[in-house]
DNA sequence: GTCTATATCGGGATAGAC
DNA sequence: GTCTATCCCGATATAGAC
């Protein structure tokens, strides 16, 4: 492979990155990614030979640009409380860079659950661990008594929803001031790790 | 307008709603819509002259199907914990029952923000309220110091997510199983509400 | 109001020159 | 590897009969 090509192919899939992020595959239009990238639109089907093939290369970069920081801090060994707090902070800031990612997945995951799922285990998801180790915790009286699926999902939430929802909440919270929004996101760190936090403790 | 008519139109509109809310604006097909009503393509023109009229009227439809019981409680006099338990079970029960709902607006609200946010003005939404009486309750003590606007978010979050989410969610914990995903949401009542009132407790 | 037939157009994909 | 030109299909939209 060439220097050129390599950076053609790599243009090729950011520029679609984008595209697709905003869009989502049916909205999004082979003529915009290759603008986007700006070449023509017949060498997209050089590199990828067709829509569906660059989607999935999309798909599977968007994972694999996102899980492999949050599952190390998952399968660290350090107390729960402090790995909740890393967690928190850690994934917050991964989602802030990628605002686009969540909505993406979330979306395409429900146009195509079983298909889009593989690519998604592929990545290697795996919450059992951590589920055993809260469960110990919870025993050992550490914190109070609640099932970890319903904590993992609260976690998810809190961190995720505010950047998915953000055109929504954006507006009807901070008058569509993107500024104060983003400063409120940055707060959210603190403020989901208390919260999670203060509910927790038994 | 006869009644035949008017059981055409609310067919159409309910197959649109249908069509629309699984697959998003750009992903429906017109012709997907006319077989889901049980009539022809063209018809669909005759009622509703384009696919964007259509989908409009979905939207509005979507939200105000959604908003008003909500507003209603927000917008009640009754103590601020109360308030807080009574919005989420309210919020989640009709959550269950529209499960597309918050992805569809979530998905088209980044799509379009500017004109698909008039329609939700025009349904009013007015959250200036409940954020000056959580403010009173904070200064009487009565709940822990947290900026209103995250205890929204925080809510919000809780209650959304795990619905937008499912097809992830199910299958990362609970291996797809369908059965135990409803009684893990119909659960989600009463664990939030816990969750979240502890987490504001002073 | 509802149908069949058809026009029109946009966009994904291919052929072929360079 | 990159471009221009073009094909072809699917989907929106319209015309017109009943």
């Amino acid at each position: 492979m060439t220097d050129q090509e390599k950076n053609t192919e790599q243009k090729i899939l950011e520029a679609a990155s984008r595209v697709f992020l905003r869009k989502g595959m049916a909205g999004a239009r082979m003529q915009e990614i290759a603008d986007e990238a700006g070449i023509n639109k017949s060498l997209l089907h050089y590199y990828y030979r067709n829509k569906d093939k660059l989607f999935i290369s999309v798909f599977r970069l968007a994972i694999q640009d996102f899980l492999p920081g949050i599952l190390h801090i998952l399968n660290s060994g350090i107390p729960i409380f402090q790995k909740l707090e890393r967690f928190i902070h850690e994934y917050m800031r991964v989602l802030i860079d990628n605002p686009f990612v969540p909505m993406f997945i979330l979306h395409e995951l429900q146009r195509d659950p079983d298909r889009l799922f593989q690519v998604f285990k592929d990545a290697g998801i795996e919450p059992s661990r951590f589920i055993k180790e809260f469960e110990a915790s919870v025993k050992k009286g550490e914190v109070r008594n609640i099932d970890p699926r319903h904590l993992i999902v609260n976690v998810l939430s809190l961190c995720i929803f505010p950047i998915a929802a953000r055109p929504m909440m954006q507006r009807v919270l901070f008058d569509n001031d993107a500024r104060a929004y983003e400063a409120f996101l940055k707060e959210r760190e603190a403020v989901v790790s208390e919260f999670v936090i203060n509910a927790i403790q038994p």
